[in-house]
RNA sequence: GCCGCGUUGGUCAAGGGGUUAAGACGCCUCCCUUUCACGGAGGAAUCACGGGUUCGAAUCCCGUACGCGGUACCA
C-alpha cells in the first residue's frame, strides 16, 4: 500500500541569508528523496509580508544550485502542484479554514491586538508566565464560541477584522511517530488555540504547511527540531481536514549548536567567532550589511555538503569523506542523531582541505584565474595548473592558493633579509654567483639537475648544502615557505631564477 | 512556570548487557623534511549523576541534574 512516490520539500521563508542548518535540512531532504527515487520540491513560505526580503528567494535558489541540490519543482521552473509561493496560493487557504470552522474544529476570533495584549498583561499579573489563548482563556474573549451565532454572522457580514483559530480539544493525547525520535506524545490541554488564518487572509505556517503538504502530495516532512512542539497542531489539522491517511511521515532534525556555550548556532556567533554561518555571502538590501558565506570564504561545495552531512549523521563505517552520489546511496534516517551537534569550524576546514587535495588542478586553476585577473597577472593555463598542483596541499581554502603561490607569478615584494644576514658570508655569496653562472652549462633547467649541481658545488666549496638552501628559498620566495626550492626554481625558469638571485645578493651582504 | 526533546573524550562520533570504549578534528610528543605543508608513529574519555534489574550495564528501567527547543495574527 505504501507505493506512493516519495516527495519531500524544503520550505524556507525568504527573510535573509541561508543558514547552515537550512542547507543541512535541504541535504537530508534531497538525499532521502533521491535515494528513494523521489522528488524534491522547493516551496517558498512567504506568508508574512512584513518579513519579506527582496532577493532572498533568488539567493536561496542560488545557494541550492551552488551546493548541487537542485529542486525538481520550484517557483521558477514550476511543476504540477504550483504555484510554489504561498503568497500566490493565498486564495486556496480560506476554504480549508472555513471547512474547519464549519466542522467545529476551528472558530472565528475578533479580538484586536490590543485586547490580546491586555489579556496577556492581566494573565501575567496573575503569575501566568506565558499566557495562552487556550480552552479557558477563549471563554473570556470575543470569538464565535462566546458570541451568539447572530452576532458572529453580523460581524463577519460587516467585514470585522478576524482570524481563524484552531479549537484545541481538552485533555486529549496526540501522538505520532517521528522517524528520528520514535513516538512523541502531547496533551492537547498544553497547546493553545493557534491562529490558522490571519486577519489579512494569509494562512499562518500551521495551516499552510498542512494544506500545501497535502496538495503537493508530500510524503515525508523533514524540518528542524524547533518545530516539534507545534507538531500536534499539524497532526490534528491533518485529521480534522480528513486527510489523516495522507499525512507525511515526520522527521524532526537535531539542531546545529554554537561551538562555545550552548544554543542554536546563529549568524551572530559566526560574526563573533570569525566563521561563516550562511552558505553564500548575503547582503541585506535594507542595511547594506554583508554577511560572509562559505562559498566566498573559499569552500568547495562538495566539502561544505560533506561537512554538513556529518553533523548529525554518520554511516557507522568510520569513513567521513563521501561524494553526493555516495551519500545518496548510504544515507539513512535511522542513523540520524537525536541530539544537537556543536559546529566545529576546525573540522569544517579539514573537510575543505581534504577536498582541495583531491580536486584536480584544472578546476582549482580556474578558481584562481579571477584572482590573477584582479591583480593584472596573465599566465598560461598550464602554468597556473602547475602552481596549484604545487601549493594545494597546504591550502585549506581555495583563496589560499594565491597566498601560498604568489611568488610564482610575481617577484616577492619583501625579502626576509634578517633570516639570512647573521649567517651570511662572502663564501656563500661567491657560491651563488658561481652557481648561477653555471646555469648556462646545465643540459636542462630542471629541479633534479639544479639540486645536483647545487650540492656538488656546495660540497666542492666545503659548505653544507643545507646552509645554502634557506637563503636560496628566500631569494625566490621572499620568506621561509613554499614547496621544494628546486622545484620552484624550475617553474620560474632560468632567467627569472637568475634575476631573483641577483636581486637578493646585494641585500644579504 | 508549563510542555517537549536531548545528554559517550575539548568537538564530531562508533558501540545498544561481557570490548584494552572504534575512528575523525583539534591539542601534545616524535619521525620524515635544514621552510611550510603533506605523510607516518605515539599520548591523553569509564560513557551527566543517583538508584535499581542482572553473575555482569556506557548499553535495560526509574528518578535527579543539566542543556536545548517551544510557549506570536514569525517561520
Amino acid at each position: 500500500m505504501e507505493q506512493k512516490k516519495v516527495r519531500v520539500r524544503f520550505a524556507p521563508s525568504p527573510t535573509g541569508g541561508l543558514h547552515l542548518g537550512g542547507v543541512r535540512t535541504v541535504l537530508f531532504n534531497y538525499l532521502f528523496a533521491k535515494q528513494q527515487g523521489g522528488e524534491f520540491v522547493l516551496r517558498i513560505e512567504d506568508t508574512d509580508q512584513t518579513r519579506f526580503v527582496e532577493g532572498a528567494e533568488e539567493y536561496i535558489q542560488e545557494c541550492l544550485r551552488w551546493c548541487g541540490l537542485e529542486p525538481d519543482e520550484d517557483p521558477v521552473k514550476g511543476g504540477p502542484y504550483g504555484p510554489y509561493r504561498q503568497s500566490e496560493r493565498k486564495p486556496m487557504y480560506r476554504q480549508y479554514a472555513e471547512q474547519l470552522v464549519n466542522a467545529g474544529y476551528a472558530y472565528y476570533a475578533f479580538d484586536s491586538p490590543e485586547e490580546l495584549e491586555a489579556m496577556r498583561e492581566v494573565e501575567k499579573a496573575k503569575g501566568n508566565h506565558a499566557p495562552q489563548y487556550n480552552q479557558t482563556i477563549r471563554a473570556t474573549m470575543r470569538n464565535s464560541l462566546t458570541l451568539s451565532a447572530a452576532e458572529t454572522a453580523e460581524l463577519l457580514e460587516k467585514g470585522a477584522p478576524h482570524v481563524v483559530r484552531i479549537n484545541m480539544p481538552v485533555n486529549e493525547e496526540v501522538s505520532f511517530t517521528d522517524m528520528i525520535r520514535g513516538t512523541v506524545t502531547f496533551n492537547t490541554s498544553t497547546v493553545d488555540d493557534k491562529v490558522l488564518l490571519k486577519a489579512d487572509g494569509m494562512p499562518t505556517y500551521h495551516l499552510a504547511v498542512v494544506v500545501d503538504d497535502y496538495l503537493m502530495k508530500i510524503t515525508h516532512a523533514f524540518r528542524g527540531e524547533e518545530w516539534l512542539p507545534s507538531a500536534p497542531i499539524h497532526v490534528l489539522l491533518w485529521k480534522y481536514l480528513g486527510w489523516e491517511k495522507d499525512m507525511p511521515q515526520w522527521a524532526h532534525l537535531p539542531l546545529i549548536l554554537k561551538p562555545d556555550g550552548n544554543g542554536k548556532l546563529s549568524k551572530r556567533d559566526g560574526d563573533r567567532l570569525g566563521f561563516p554561518v550562511y552558505a553564500m555571502n548575503w547582503k541585506d538590501p535594507k542595511t547594506g550589511d554583508l554577511t560572509k558565506g562559505f562559498r566566498e570564504m573559499g569552500f568547495l561545495p562538495e566539502a561544505f555538503i560533506n561537512m554538513l552531512v556529518m553533523l548529525g549523521w554518520n554511516d557507522g563505517s568510520g569513513e567521513e569523506i563521501f561524494s553526493l552520489d555516495e551519500l545518496i546511496k548510504r544515507f539513512s534516517i535511522d542513523r540520524v542523531h537525536k541530539g544537537g551537534a556543536k559546529f566545529d569550524f576546525d573540522k569544517a576546514k579539514w573537510f575543505n582541505q581534504q577536498y582541495i587535495q583531491k580536486t584536480d588542478n584544472a578546476r582549482l586553476a580556474a578558481l584562481l584565474q579571477p584572482v590573477l585577473q584582479e591583480k593584472g597577472i596573465t599566465a598560461t593555463e598550464d602554468f597556473v595548473m602547475k602552481v596549484t598542483g604545487l601549493v594545494k596541499e597546504r591550502c585549506q581554502f581555495v583563496n589560499e592558493i594565491w597566498d601560498h603561490g604568489f611568488f610564482f607569478f610575481q617577484k616577492p615584494t619583501t625579502i626576509d633579509v634578517d633570516s639570512v644576514k647573521p649567517k651570511w658570508t662572502p663564501e656563500k655569496q661567491q657560491f651563488f654567483e658561481e652557481w648561477a653562472a653555471g646555469f648556462a652549462q646545465l643540459p636542462d633547467f630542471n629541479a633534479v639537475a639544479l639540486e645536483e649541481s647545487f650540492k656538488q658545488l656546495a660540497t666542492a666549496k666545503g659548505i653544507k648544502p643545507g646552509e645554502l638552501q634557506m637563503p636560496f628559498r628566500i631569494m625566490l620566495c621572499g620568506g621561509k615557505f613554499g614547496p621544494q626550492v628546486f622545484v620552484i626554481a624550475e617553474a620560474l625558469g632560468k632567467e627569472e631564477t637568475i634575476a631573483r638571485i641577483q636581486h637578493a645578493l646585494p641585500l644579504f651582504a
